[in-house]
DNA sequence: AATTTCATGTAACCAGTTACATGATTCA
DNA sequence: TGAATCATGTAACTGGTTACATGAAATT
């Protein structure tokens, strides 16, 4: 029943989840990387069109020329139905704590996505898993920060004492997005 | 007078900075980015022992080997002259965008090795520049989570939220810093 | 006796960065 | 007319990931 997909990178990820949204060319991603929020991806060519070929080659995605008689035409690519699925299987993966570590704004990335494109009923859960592997992560830090507070320098410990309050702040805006989709 | 210093990346700025504190080998860098909060480094021997041999041939870290007689020396390394100076050129880089947008826990990073190998005079001065630079970016966010409220579902805006929380968490810690190192 | 920990390294692969290249169209 | 924007792409380089390999010493 279920197939085992590839995990794809934080960009392909990305692109597959504004792809999901609405049809769009290399040129149009690139805009949106380097004027909104989504600005911790790179815009750079170099990385966005390699990135669209390879997800072109594999199947998931299609591009269509708008302008066939122009010199440069105007490629728009959309999801296709292994793309659904790649991007699915990638999106309801279970919350890792190298995740948690590593990646924190793919996980935000992720549920906005999920949100949009599976709904509140997908988003719940995927909130819940994500507060519980938060705090789970958050008692560790604490108790790391206990033991070491005392060969710490104040800059070890300042830097530790932010690395826990951003955690903790998640964790409160966990808890309020299960309200608001309750 | 001042020389033009190599921008080196992340993982070579965390080994170097650990190397300005103390001496120690590949595997006690490898066992500090598994077990403490600078775990969003990899630990894997195929990133660590090849950067350490980067910084080798460069000039900015020396290897003694411990054991001599046996097969698998322990081999600790030490910053270089050269390499102090590389490691104080990229702690004092002026903060851009690009690093607010797409690598936060570098700067904090910096922080803690600035304050650890040049002290609080420098600590104050780059914590100043920080909050300067958050809250220009802070601003930018806003104005955009204004303009595009509307055309948002509430996925995006609850993703929009955190992020500029996350920025405002920054903001707060800047000035306790600034007060505590006062 | 078996497993974990100490300890260092390499090789193949892959993806992102930087820089380059092209050329039409729109705006100042 | 000159600059910025639209629009797509490639090539060389670099660095990180994964997986493999070795073997002693300490622990269970």
């Amino acid at each position: 029943m279920k197939q085992e997909q590839p995990v794809v990178s934080s960009l392909v990820l990305a692109i597959m989840g504004l792809l999901s949204q609405q049809p769009m060319s290399g040129y149009d991603i690139r805009k949106l990387f380097a004027t909104t929020a989504m600005g911790h991806f790179s815009d750079s060519p170099g990385a966005i069109y390699p990135a669209l070929k390879r997800c072109e080659q594999s199947g998931w995605i299609k591009g269509k020329v708008q302008n066939p008689e122009s010199l440069r035409p105007r490629r728009v690519f959309s999801l296709t139905h292994p793309g659904r699925a790649v991007l699915k299987a990638n999106l309801t993966q279970p919350i890792t704590r190298d995740d948690i570590m590593r990646r924190p704004e793919e996980l935000i990335l992720r549920f906005a996505f999920i949100g949009e494109s599976l709904g509140a009923d997908r988003a719940r859960p995927y909130i819940q898993e994500l507060l519980r592997e938060v705090e789970a992560y958050l008692s560790e830090l604490r108790a790391q920060a206990k033991t070491n507070k005392d060969n710490m320098t104040i800059y070890g410990r300042l830097s530790m004492e932010l690395g826990i309050e951003g955690y903790e702040l998640d964790a409160r805006w966990a808890r309020r997005v299960l309200k608001e989709l309750a």
